[in-house]
DNA sequence: GTGGTCTAGACCACA
DNA sequence: GTGGTCTAGACCACA
């Protein structure tokens, strides 16, 4: 699989946990599934047992999956981990907006700015303003 | 000063540079001002000069200070760099947004979130656009 | 090896950084082919493992190499440097002539001066100008 | 005067040194005239004498000027300096050709992209191609 | 094993 | 005095 980024800067087990992070987070894996045994993670991932074992180290300690010793790694019900997760977007961006805001840069416009890269997704409002 | 954070899992030559960073981009430090020396520096930090000239080249090479050989490093006139760094926030938010809409969380909620976190600095106006 | 000369007044750490771009613009080295660690380099090449790094750490921010953690520093695919490259030639060139022509010399026997001193290497192409 | 630029990253007496060797070979200062003394340039330049006598040795040592103790400093005659000059940049215009072939690209496209870089400065020739 | 960081201390060019 | 380079050697994260 193409989830490992040779030349991404970030260590692989970090390029792993986060590829399943946001899988969790997506609901392309539902809550209480199983993942694939470490080896079986290894070899589909062309990468060390040991870096497999650190990223699931990783989502466990940060609440993604949880581990039933003998059994295997499970998903984690997200709905939590969504807010938590949005939760940290906010602060994020504020933390940004406020940075704007001490180099001169007007938050509004950096917002409307932002906005215009969003990446299209809503193709009703496209089509509305064809429309207009 | 307290500026290394050994808890801080950055590097720190790149908590330094970050440091000088901020405040050449806040416009603590002025375009042509002199830094204090690598010794001087070192022992203010607390640091090896090995390390504080690590920290300077970073900032050379990403065009924050030039350096005159014999007669110490200055600042470079900051107008570009945050022109520079306002894209990269735009940016940065940009890809926040994104994922946020991925989980299912509503950018503008996101963004009216964040806008309540802003230290409070401008209050009138956020009254009036309330009253608008 | 004979990478290093002393006499030579750029640093070492610039030698051995020049010596890998130049391996790695004609072709000697593959793309993502793996370098030596750095500790075998430095035996190698008898510098200090930390010179070496630090030639290790321009050839990366210039983007001829990429590094992996715990495994190595590898190649970076070239096409976009060769280009770049030729483009500082191309500049470097038309200042030359420039100041050729500054000093009272005639740029188009400047350049066929220069290419009277090319190396050899297409004997027949010559000699048909000549018949042209 | 504007000689030195403290952001060019070239140590200051090279600067300085650069200066007088451009003004020598374009004919600005003519054959046996005499420099103005070290103290004075120092001022003329805001450098430091110690430098400022650093870079006269340089110009001494390459043939730029020559030395009367007591008398000051007199520019050399300088027919033979444009020629070693310009062998000088043929020289160099080679090693950049040939470097050009080596990582692929054409010499002759490589001249042909360095002369459009030329600062126009042949007025007539500028009107012929108006008038074709 | 592989790269990255840091300290300590020496030595050099430059101003 | 100021910055830049280099060696020696230790220690850490990552795979």
């Amino acid at each position: 699989m193409n989830v490992i980024d040779y030349k991404d800067s970030r260590p692989i087990y970090e390029q792993i946990a986060s590829y399943y992070k946001r899988l969790i987070l997506l609901g392309a894996l539902e809550a209480d599934e199983k993942l694939p045994s470490v080896r079986t993670l290894a070899i589909e991932l062309s990468a060390n047992p040991n870096t497999v074992q650190k990223a699931l180290d990783v989502l466990g300690r940060e609440g993604f999956i949880y581990t039933v010793i003998g059994r295997g790694n499970f998903v984690m019900n997200t709905d939590s981990l969504k807010k938590a997760r949005e939760q940290e977007i906010v602060g994020r961006i504020a933390e940004l907006l406020n940075e704007a805001r001490e180099i001169g840069s007007d938050p509004e416009t950096v917002i409307a700015d932002a906005k215009k890269r969003l990446e299209v997704s809503e193709p009703e409002l496209t089509v509305r303003e064809d429309a207009v």
